[in-house]
DNA sequence: TCAATCTTGATGCAATTGCATTTATATGTG
DNA sequence: CACATATAAATGCAATTGCATCAAGATTGA
């Protein structure tokens, strides 16, 4: 890897970093004066949504969605009090259960939806037109068929 | 606004988190590795840095990293009593004070440097090959001068 | 001039996160 | 089977964050 490769790794890097700052400031800000849960409730509710009947167990979500496994059991647990998501032991496993999206998690899920689509269209558009997604796009076309 | 350029706006933006999501990961554990500070600890260093023996007011530079005002009040106090920083009364302004960095801090930040760089350099590369790069770059693409 | 308003920065308190450890079950090996 | 090791999930505790509010100095404008 050359040097300039590198600065441009790097400005492609606080690219990324600052149209991801805005864009989640921006989502989590239309979700709150909706008064609707956040975005990880939001990831959380989407994948157990398509997971259907079966649900899926907290590891798998925990891959799925990049989170930490302390942190995906006490942020479920929290869905769970809203209501938003039951438990079920798993039939294979004693150890664990399956996590299965309730009525009224699917309901609140579907609200959150448009608040949210309309608010990564805006920010991202923004984002779009921004230097910051310039050099980001620069960096990206430089390369991309490693695998 | 299209249905198929939201589609491709929430596409996008998954493609932009999870990037984001990996590389935060992977620099916060190289930094961590080498016993260093974390990113956030990082960015205001370099911005102390950059602006030299004038330093910047806490509100310059709650705005140039996007932070809340309480949350940078409270990692600049920590970032001072790690001794990286110190504070001094601003001559115009009776209220606030301005942040410069000190020795030590540009010490620290200098050793940083390398392993941030290298961090990022990795991910990037990897970022750029995968499916979530390529998605993030056919929204990028398709529009950049609206402003 | 001085009261009303705004800006800068700090802080009490509750909620969340990070780290390390614990509990319970599963799996693999002799 | 019995033991060692691995995996799933929870939790105690300290550190950090978010929210709301506060205190102090700056600015505005009648």
């Amino acid at each position: 890897m050359t040097d300039s490769e590198d600065v441009n790794a790097t400005d492609a890097w606080i690219g990324l970093a600052r149209g991801h700052s805005h864009a989640v400031d921006a989502i989590e800000s239309a979700l709150k004066s909706a008064a609707l849960p956040s975005l990880a409730w939001y990831d959380v509710l989407l994948e157990l949504d398509k997971a259907g009947g079966k649900g899926l167990r907290p590891f798998e979500l925990e891959r799925k969605l990049l989170l930490a496994q302390y942190n995906l059991s006490r942020m479920t647990a929290r869905i769970e009090d809203a209501g938003y998501i039951s438990r079920r032991p798993s039939q294979h496993d004693g150890r664990g259960f399956e996590l299965v999206i309730t009525k009224t998690g699917r309901k609140i899920r579907a609200a959150m939806w448009p608040v949210y689509k309309k608010a990564v269209g805006t920010t991202l558009a923004e984002f779009r037109a921004s230097k910051d997604a310039a050099r980001l796009l620069d960096y990206l076309k430089a390369n991309n068929n490693t695998d």
